[in-house]
DNA sequence: CTGAAAGCGCTAACAT
DNA sequence: ATGTTAGCGCTTTCAG
């Protein structure tokens, strides 16, 4: 009856519902599992768990796992590839039956691990180097390159490029982007201007800083998170600089309060529920199956056209 | 060895470490826990994963509880108290020794059983009406009263309440500060400029564009969390109309971008990673002695004047 | 349709 | 210091 087979009488039925009620009757998953060698577990691994854009993407997760009747097991790596493995090592051993994960670096033995497919899992947002498994990302050069067309639209030419950690693929693809769109506009690079840090408020501070500082300093940023772009503001307006007059900024992750801030923040947006969805997918078609072949979903991004990105005559020359 | 006894000769010790090596052995938490009806597992609950507030507990819950040996296994209520039900009993099926809950909605039966004390819990942020049981929450009378009282020093009279859910106990608490500080004031209560509804985004807009649009609109809001303050400020912003000068506003709950809004919001900061490492130290005393008495602790909140709240000349009369 | 029995991988208590 | 054994609560298989 618990197990929903369906081989029992009606009486029996409510008999056996009367007494789960009057014992207070919960079953032992620990024993279940155990037993039957299965469990419908999904651990879930993200770099930061106050960072909403790591959250959404869970949100999205929990929508169509919990749906199919899965439990998630959320664990947190704080970026730290040590306790990145740790964690999944814990959640193996807690027996999941599948694995998400947004890498934190690359670990690459630990997602060596994965690819093999001894463990169903799909990579969310990064991809490590060289691996082949399932995985959703988002097209981040195709994002970068519009994000740097439209500062470069707006009349902007010294453009600079506040990165996250380049040992991670996502910045790595932003740049190129951003190299796609200053070559296309005839616009020379300047090394210089291109600064890379964590994906936090901290570094975009410090980052945006050391730049602003300089004799020579870009009139225009484009900057990688939501995070870096709060510290690259908090850096701007203790220069004394106006966003968008005397520096333009247009930043990677968009947010419910982005329109509410001063000036209202104009970004790229990803499809952060959608990310966790797909994956959430993913995951649940390759326990169906394991013998599927790999796939890799990649998503568009949207340009959201605020403020932040000003409009400034273009120079003709 | 794997127990950490260290009753075992070092060669041995050695020998074992590379079988398990060799064998990539990994410890079967089920059939340990099925065996030693231990775990090691905390349960926590909260009401929505998306907003930071909850979010911020979970990094202080995690800080403590992962120093102590002890894995967090996190459920999304989505403030839905049948949704809570159904989590805190996967939970238990999943043999949780603990749990840390932010309740959503006085589901009397849920928490009557946890106060029952035959699960070690602790209540975080709200406490259900008239049960006993371990709990960390905040000052939210004096932190309303302050907040009031700083935009009555301000000049403001008219100041409407955008509270969040009357079920909720913080919500009534943050009522009672608003009327102390209108009451030590002299400024009388007008009922229907006292609003609630859910914490979020939409409920904030819905109420703050309906109590603005009437004739007579309240020139000050206090509103009850940073989602609902969102809301607010998009409603302020639909009818054209400017913060601080037309309508002030100071909310609950202060956020990392607080300072880069239009205008910078003023806010009553809470102790959020605070919470969560005092609710976790809680529980951990608990699970070592269950005898402990009941314990509540109240953490204080901070007033953080930023423009928003605005300062008008005082009308004296 | 219902009952009985074996065993999942581990721990704890006991024997060597 | 190391080896042996029973049994945690369940699922599964086989008998009635």
């Amino acid at each position: 009856v618990l197990a929903g087979l369906g081989g029992a009488s009606e009486a029996t039925q409510r008999r056996i519902e009367k007494a789960v009620n009057e014992l207070g009757y919960r079953r032992n998953r620990m024993a279940s599992g155990l037993r039957s060698q299965r469990s419908t577990l999904v651990g879930v691994v993200i770099p930061d768990l106050q960072n909403p854009f790591f959250t959404g993407i869970v949100g999205g997760i929990e929508e169509v796992l919990h749906e199919a009747g899965y439990t998630i097991f959320l664990a947190n790596s704080g970026s730290d590839p040590d306790r990145e493995k740790a964690e999944v090592s814990m959640l193996r051993s807690e027996r999941i039956c599948g694995l998400l994960i947004v890498p934190s670096a690359c670990s690459a033995s630990l997602y060596q691990e994965l690819s093999d497919g001894e463990l169903p899992a799909v990579a969310i947002d990064r991809v490590p180097d060289g691996l082949v498994m399932d995985s959703v990302r988002v097209a981040n050069e195709e994002g970068a390159y519009l994000a740097v067309k439209c500062l470069l639209e707006a009349g902007h030419r010294g453009i600079a490029l506040v990165n996250g950690p380049v040992d991670i693929g996502v910045a790595r693809e932003r740049e190129a982007g951003y190299l796609r769109a200053l070559a296309e506009a005839q616009v020379a690079v300047r090394p210089e201007w291109t600064v890379s840090g964590a994906f936090d408020s901290e570094a975009g501070y410090e980052l945006t800083k050391d730049l602003l500082e300089r004799k020579d300093s870009p009139e225009a940023l484009f900057v990688g998170s939501f995070m870096t772009a709060l510290g690259a503001l908090r850096a701007v307006t203790e220069l004394g600089l106006k966003v968008p007059d005397e520096v333009a900024l247009i930043a990677f992750d968009d947010m419910p309060w982005a329109p509410a801030m001063n000036p209202p923040l104009s970004a790229v947006a990803q499809p952060v529920r959608e990310m966790g969805r797909k994956a959430a997918q993913l995951l649940l078609e390759r326990l169906r199956d394991p013998e599927l072949e790999v796939r890799s979903l990649v998503l568009d991004t949207e340009l959201v056209v605020r403020d932040s990105c000003g409009t400034r005559k273009r120079v003709m020359r």
